[in-house]
DNA sequence: TCGTACACCGGGAAATTTCCCGTATTCGCT
DNA sequence: AGCGAATACGGGAAATTTCCCGGTGTACGA
């Protein structure tokens, strides 16, 4: 009996290669492929037996990869929860597996350690890439606090990664330049940083702004 | 007889299984596949018969895609150049087209728009999607100039995208503030932005900084 | 040898960011 | 009714960014 795999990958591409790779493995089988986190809830309405394992892309619009793998989780526990990174500088990493994921790879992983990593998941129920160059450091360091960014944060996130002044996006948002002044303050706290351009990457780097 | 494609991107996991789809296509085989434009390099020279297709990725460490494409279009100048790039508003991606790219494909393609652009590439020498959601406003908004950035521009962009104050990253290039106060304003210049938040933004999306 | 281009550096000032202080309102909860 | 938490706001000041003014030294071709 093969198992069963699911992938969420905004990029098609990818998403249909990988599918591919994943079929000729002979153990496995792709029983679902969605484009982000909303498609994937529509297609596993449908089914009836539900894949083992579920292959998540962290960068998504529409439904990110820390909300997708959170509602997997509650609405699937059994389900296997693998994050899948572009970079492994990506801090947001950490958050997929607070989120639920057993396990992270890189997307400049070798096919072989895939398939080995999809083994030791099926056997042990997670897999630790020791051999894996991510940073761990920096993943550990901030590990502390899962932040809870708020709608009106993120939504300032957005104009803070411009051009725009303070008082620019002040007036765009319809708010004093005070409050701005808290917005900045908190997530300066949250995300660790103590300036503008830190902010604006780190928001980049957890994919809280799409660029 | 099989078409010969070669590919070149830093994921592994999405450049094997690009690989595997290609050769699926029943008219097309692939005979090169590098992890990046350096690696290339080297595998091309041992070959006596080159592939007539390149798909390129743009973001690449050590040897990146437009570096890679201008040397294959001068080396090889009958080899049929395709970018492929992540996101439609990758103002880098104009670049990649003035390096020698006869098309652009974004990863969220569907496989059979980019069989489609292969055959066409085959037939016509190039391929327009005119399909894909790509941003041509911006592109051609910022066509005028294919900016030059000094290696040092460039060293310095990777501190301006940090934490740092201007201050430190002077001590950190052993170099005075006004010299770093120099840089700035002729990045300002040259990527039209007016602050360093938009400078960062900026350099990431023509991919100038690594994250 | 002169001119010009270019990388580097400095003083100073306006604008913006960053960080203090504190207040008022709303809302849910006890 | 009181209380804490969240949210919005303001005055002011230090730090940093941004943008002027200028200068020196070196390299390179006319």
């Amino acid at each position: 009996m093969k198992t069963s795999v699911g992938i969420v990958d905004d990029h098609q591409l990818f998403l249909k290669s990988l599918s591919l790779m994943l079929k000729s493995f002979k153990e496995y089988n792709v029983s679902v492929e969605a484009l982000n986190g909303k498609d994937l809830q529509e297609k596993l309405q449908d089914m009836t037996i539900t894949p083992s394992i579920m292959l998540i892309d962290v960068n998504m619009p529409v439904m990110n990869g820390i909300e997708t793998a959170k509602w997997l989780s509650t609405k699937y526990p059994q389900m296997k929860l693998v994050a899948l990174s572009m970079n492994d500088n990506d801090s947001i990493i950490i958050d997929m597996i607070k989120a639920g994921c057993c396990a992270y790879l890189l997307k400049e992983t070798h096919p072989d350690e895939l398939e080995k990593a999809l083994q030791e998941i099926n056997l042990k129920g997670f897999y630790n890439a020791d051999v894996s160059n991510i940073n761990f450091r920096r993943l550990l360091q901030s590990e502390k606090e899962a932040v809870a960014i708020t709608d009106k944060e993120k939504n300032f996130l957005q104009y803070a990664c411009t051009d725009m002044t303070y008082k620019e996006i002040a007036n765009a948002m319809f708010l004093s330049e005070r409050t701005i002044d808290g917005y900045r303050e908190s997530l300066f706290g949250k995300l660790k940083v103590q300036s503008r351009v830190g902010l604006a990457m780190e928001a980049i780097r957890r994919g809280l702004v799409s660029l």
